[in-house]
RNA sequence: CGGGAAGUAGCGCAGCUUGGUUAGCGCGCCUGGUUUGGGACCAGGAGGCCGCGGGUUCGAAUCCCGCCUUCCCGACCA
């Protein structure tokens, strides 16, 4: 029985159905001062889910982690020029404390290369000690004109790597190397949101880079979200910072640094490359509910057999929960609809009596009959299943949302639906300037056979270019 | 930060133009009952500094000023 929509439709306003996800799957609400967010239970869960895969990541390839103070004195984000710069506008910064007027403001860090790289400099000391690879789990703070939750918010929650190597070439390596088996490897595997992965154009690049690399991720209403990004900083930051070391044959040599992050922006991203109009839809590897097991009937035996069918999948290492006995049937698969649980298992007494019950899928509404004894064989595979047709809509979507022009106006014109992707030569400079007076703007250079080039110098590129968040 | 819209119960809204008894409605919430295979129904009930501060007035949700917050469109950004 159809029932009257619970969210505003992606089609009607994309927007106001971003918020209404993010408020009825229970997400997070706005914190009393502007543009803070709080971050509710489920969806904290899922950014535990992101942080937990990242983490293993991260550590995968050789960091640590770490934690530096939220505040940073107001002098060191002077020592690089273009950081400043580019940082200036968002800052909070803490003139008063203890009651007094402070000596030197103190700003609630935006990002932390400018400490980290003054601890860099402590500890390095010989060709010994590099690569240095560190890693931190904070808050951080840019102060936002226009805040959305996850998306854009005023405090976000991220991890920001910081590494310092002996040589350029081990720099960019380990920028790749993160770039690929970090962000690509989860995008692509556990979040299920393919991307394009490309260098910055020298307009968009982190404030003190030499080369800022990207994920630009296709949301369903043909904007692009920066899922990722990793930098390349040269010799900027260890120039400010003297962060040097000792060389083999006794010279001292200045570092080359690398920083990278992923945020809680990661869960906007979720909402808005796989969402529908019945609400979130969260890939399996991701889920913190895999499957919600639902009763039909609150009827003894059949409560009995929901927290059987839960236990035999939790043994089966799947992530499971019960819900029954709260208000009717229809209105908890709504609920679990919204909040994207990929599975629901349907116990009752009629298909009891058979000795089965029934697995609907969230994504495709698709229902399927096991037999009890089955189930806990059946449910894992049908999750990878899931997520595999998952990773191939979103692939698919990605590519039908990607034009290729051959002119600027073309590809503006192509932007109000996705990608367009074009000769960089075509665009660089005044193309690029026509295109942000139309809010277009380059989202990242590839070559031509789509891998990433090591400088925008390099001849021949393409860019892909988009709205954006 | 510029342009626009809006803040009245948890959510969505009416009332404001033309100031005047006790501020309404739908959903949700609580209690009891009947229900339950796609957002149930009946009965009873709770819940409001009408965003905040100031002003005009005998009297302000209503008129005036300031501020805060939210949403949309731009410029800036993970």
């Amino acid at each position: 029985m159809a029932s009257k929509s619970v969210l505003t439709s992606q089609s009607e306003d994309f927007p106001r159905w971003y918020q209404d996800v993010v408020a009825k799957a229970e997400l997070a609400d706005n914190g009393p001062v502007r543009g803070t967010m709080v971050i509710r239970p489920y969806g904290y869960a899922i950014w535990e889910r992101i942080q937990g895969e990242i983490d293993t990541r991260i550590k995968a390839a050789g960091a640590k982690n770490a934690y530096f103070p939220l505040f940073i004195p107001e002098s060191y984000l002077s020592k690089e020029a273009e950081h400043v710069a580019g940082f200036s506008p968002e800052l909070a910064v803490v003139t008063h404390a203890g009651g007094e007027k402070l000596a030197e403001p103190v700003v609630v860090r935006p990002t932390s290369e400018t400490v980290i790289g003054e601890f860099m400099a402590k500890w390095i000391q010989s060709y010994r000690d590099l690569p240095l690879l560190l890693n931190q789990w904070a808050n951080v703070v840019r102060w936002e004109l226009r805040p959305r939750l996850f998306l854009r918010s005023s405090e976000f929650l991220w991890q920001e790597g910081h590494t310092a190597h002996a040589t350029s070439d081990d720099a960019s390596a380990y920028a790749i190397r993160i770039q690929n088996d970090v962000y690509n490897d989860f995008l692509v595997n556990v979040l299920a949101a393919p991307t394009y992965q490309g260098i910055k154009p020298p307009s968009e690049r982190f404030a003190g880079a030499i080369n800022s690399m990207t994920c630009e991720g296709m949301m369903r209403d043909g904007k692009a979200l920066q899922m990722a990004t990793t930098h390349e900083l040269g010799q900027n930051f260890a120039k400010a910072f003297d962060i040097h070391y000792q060389s083999e044959a006794g010279q001292a040599e200045l570092c080359y640094t690398t920083s990278w992050g992923a945020s809680t922006r990661l869960v906007g991203g979720l909402i808005m490359t796989h969402g529908d109009d019945a609400g979130l839809l969260v890939p399996p590897r991701l889920a913190p509910v895999q499957v919600i097991v639902v009763t039909v009937r609150d009827e003894p035996d059949v409560i009995e057999a929901a927290d059987q069918v839960a236990k035999s999948l939790l043994d089966a290492g799947v992530r499971v929960e019960v819900d029954r006995g709260r208000g009717t049937f229809g209105r908890r698969v709504t609920d679990w609809e919204i909040k994207g649980v990929p599975l629901r298992v349907e116990v009752g007494p009629r298909d009891l009596a058979q000795g089965v019950v029934t697995v609907v899928r969230r994504d495709t509404g698709a229902k399927s009959t096991h037999g009890l004894g089955e189930l806990a064989g059946g449910v894992p595979t049908l999750l990878e299943t899931v997520q595999h047709d998952l990773l191939a809509r979103a692939q698919s979507y990605l590519v039908e949302h990607t034009h290729d022009v051959t002119s600027v106006a073309g590809a503006i014109d192509a932007a109000k639906d996705g990608f367009a992707r074009l000769a960089w030569d075509l665009v660089a400079g005044e193309g690029e300037r026509e295109m942000n007076d139309q809010a277009v703007s380059v989202r990242c250079l590839q070559r031509r056979d789509g891998s990433m080039p090591t400088s925008d110098e390099e001849g021949d590129l393409v860019c892909l270019v988009a709205k954006s968040y």
